[in-house]
DNA sequence: CGCGCCCTTGACCAGACTCAATATTAGTGG
DNA sequence: CCACTAATATTGAGTCTGGTCAAGGGCGCG
């Protein structure tokens, strides 16, 4: 069954940023409030289940958030990157496990300190708005979007300034960009819904179309990032 | 490819929330700063893309927010009722359109005024990590789990004090339980990444198992709690 | 009673999964 | 620097779950 649009022009006004200030967090983790913590790849920050006293920020790496159920199937639900906030929960356990992609560098803080704070809630606030905004967009990846389009979306999702409301269209040199991945293929399988063989033959697929060019399992370059942006099921 | 769970009782401890004080919330509403909304079942309260200056809490009745793909494919990607709120955007815009599933009053405020009031952002925060974890299970379930899996969860949603991590178990009488969906098939459809079709011969199928009775299209009573529940995938 | 809407059921099809074999890559030690 | 190994990725063949298309059923409402 297909809905229709009620205004299609509705979406391609520019979703520009209310002004955001968030120097009282970066105050707070200047204070020494917040420990540095330094980990390798694939190091684990928390399983599901743990007990929810600190939360943290990358300061520098990527995060992954997973869920797993009993028989061994695995969800990434959330990637963090610079920035993000994560770990702090509703009630008083972790509901995911958190695992760095990469060596990272992380701001950890208790819990009450953070909770106390009045002057940090406008940042949390914002934070887990935008969380949820790219949970919104990746439910409807997982629930409506083929192997083909999640794959699509996944890699524009490396290309800044582009795909997005205000994208600024190719510009006037060959419409490439070269992209690090960070990421396994079982960890892109587990975050896109889909199988490790499924991402691989997309990728194949992709690279005899000329869209990319795997250079390194973990380095791609997309040869044609608007060709890509019109196969994500977004545009 | 399997994973295995690092430490399997971790998860079976109750999740019992901390302390929660929405005294500032309530007063908020009740100082007259919060129209009140009512509107009919399948009204729509705002559409992707429109300006995001007024947030809202669900009173009563129950709220569907959803995104359209450009080709007409729908996603449901959350349900809010009572005290749920929504409206509320990092940008300045809606990321999705929000519906009323059935007839529903809702509280509507300013939001400069929510933004502006201090008192309010613990009990923002609160609601904004109910919604986000609320959201990982249904990543959960859209990346990972089949059609089966899926109505069965959607069935233990409707089913308070079971099936959650502090289960009560079936109690002595048999294991039965009335419940009123509130939604079409469609809709059921799109909030499970399904078509109307799966979700219909999965009732039908659970029909024929006495694991539900169809007592009204939107009324069913689930024979066996505890039988759904262990066929949900999560335990 | 009849119309329209929603739901159910059936037959068929296709996209993604499974299992298995092979190819690459990265890492290790000689 | 190269050989060897283990881990990761690719490719192929076959299967199956869930989608598509089409027909029929049930219910509420005028």
């Amino acid at each position: 069954m297909a809905y229709k649009m009620p205004c299609a022009g509705g979406i391609a006004e520019r979703l520009s940023d209310i002004v955001h200030d968030e120097s009282a967090w970066t105050e707070f983790i200047r204070s020494g409030r917040a420990k540095k913590v330094s980990l390798a790849e694939h190091e684990n920050v928390y399983f599901e289940g743990d007990r929810a006293d600190r939360i943290y920020e990358v300061a520098d790496g990527a995060v992954m958030l997973y869920k797993l159920l009993p028989d061994g199937r695995r969800q990434v639900v959330e990637i963090l990157s610079g920035g993000g906030l994560f770990g702090l929960q509703a009630g008083e356990l972790h509901d995911c496990s958190a695992e760095t992609l990469v060596a990272s560098t992380l701001h950890a803080a208790d819990r009450r300190d953070v909770e106390a704070a009045n002057e940090l809630q406008s940042h949390i606030t914002r934070c887990l708005l935008e969380q949820l905004q790219i949970l919104h967009d990746h439910t409807v990846l997982l629930g409506r979007k083929n192997a083909f389009e999640r794959v699509a979306t996944f890699l524009m999702r490396f290309v800044p300034l582009r795909g997005g409301a205000g994208c600024l269209g190719p510009g006037p040199d060959a419409d490439d960009r070269v992209i690090l991945l960070a990421m396994t293929r079982q960890e892109i399988a587990d975050y896109l819904g889909l199988t490790i063989e499924t991402v691989s033959r997309i990728f194949s697929e992709m690279r005899r179309r000329n869209l990319v060019a795997v250079e390194r399992h973990d380095r791609m370059r997309i040869c044609d990032v608007c060709g890509i942006c019109r196969l994500t099921g977004t545009h």
